[in-house]
DNA sequence: GTAAGTGCAAATGATTTGCACAGCG
DNA sequence: CGCTGTGCAAATCATTTGCACTTAC
């Protein structure tokens, strides 16, 4: 069985990471993360939403963003800005880069060691403090490239 | 010979690159695009509509707002997604990335020749087809960084 | 002349916020 | 128990759209 991310870990200790940001732990917050960790692709908004509302029928959508901009604020959770201009979030807090497809829109995580590894032109250290690195592959994915293809 | 297009040079050939793309030339549409590629930083559309107002005065957002969007579609400008949730301009269509400063919002390009000739990883090749390549340094600017330490 | 561009105002759609009640610590 | 989190509905804010008039070609 192929075993799934890493960020799955931090599922089982959930409560300890909670509790290490001074999160109150309630059932909605909870439900939240888990379903954000167990998605595959990077979800929206509205994804979580309705993922949530399976467990929790009553929780409402501005549950959902006040508790991802929370894990956000804290760094529990990265966010994607997509093609079409709804925020994705991101469970994987790991360094690592995203291949956008235009079509479907979906967002996958690759990495790449040798930009890791590459230094930063000069001129870029008098601009200022850099914090993040941020890259993308745009394009269209092979399941959108043979769905053109053939109707 | 396929001439390079800076946008200095389009400035100066304007109509010329209108015609070439069968765009109907109107002086909203000229003022727009000229004090697109005016601007050093990359405008929002507020601020090309607060701009080409001082010109034009009787001009709507809507007609900003929709000569930016064809613009785009015939590739006279790239878009970039800022940090405060508003669509930014870019008059620069030669290949370049971007240095955000999450602090004032400006976003400044640069170039980085050693990435341009990094090769992808292979698994990306699986994925699809690769189009555009985008990658931001985020941070903060030297300016703001001066006046977060002495107000 | 005629199809496309413009200005206006009103619509949209994602995200946010004020308030009263509910639940965590 | 106090104070934060939640749910609801209404508010925001950038961007888009329908319509009647104007303009480029």
């Amino acid at each position: 069985m192929p075993k799934k991310k890493s960020h799955k870990e931090g599922l089982r200790d959930l409560s300890a990471i909670f509790k290490e940001h001074r999160l109150k732990i309630t059932r909605q917050r909870l439900e939240i993360f888990k379903v954000l960790a167990s998605m595959e692709d990077h979800p929206s908004a509205e994804d979580v939403y309705a993922a949530v509302k399976t467990k929790i029928p009553t929780i409402s959508f501005d549950t959902v963003y006040r508790s991802l901009a929370l894990f956000e604020r804290h760094g529990v959770l990265g966010r994607v800005q997509s093609l079409d201009d709804r925020t994705r979030y991101d469970p994987n807090t790991s360094p690592h880069y995203h291949l956008v497809c235009k079509t479907c829109k979906t967002i996958r995580d690759f990495s790449w060691p040798d930009l890791d590894e590459l230094t930063a032109p000069d001129d870029i250290k008098e601009w200022g403090a850099i914090e993040k690195k941020y890259l993308e592959f745009r394009g269209i994915c092979r399941e959108c490239l043979a769905r053109e293809k053939g109707p």
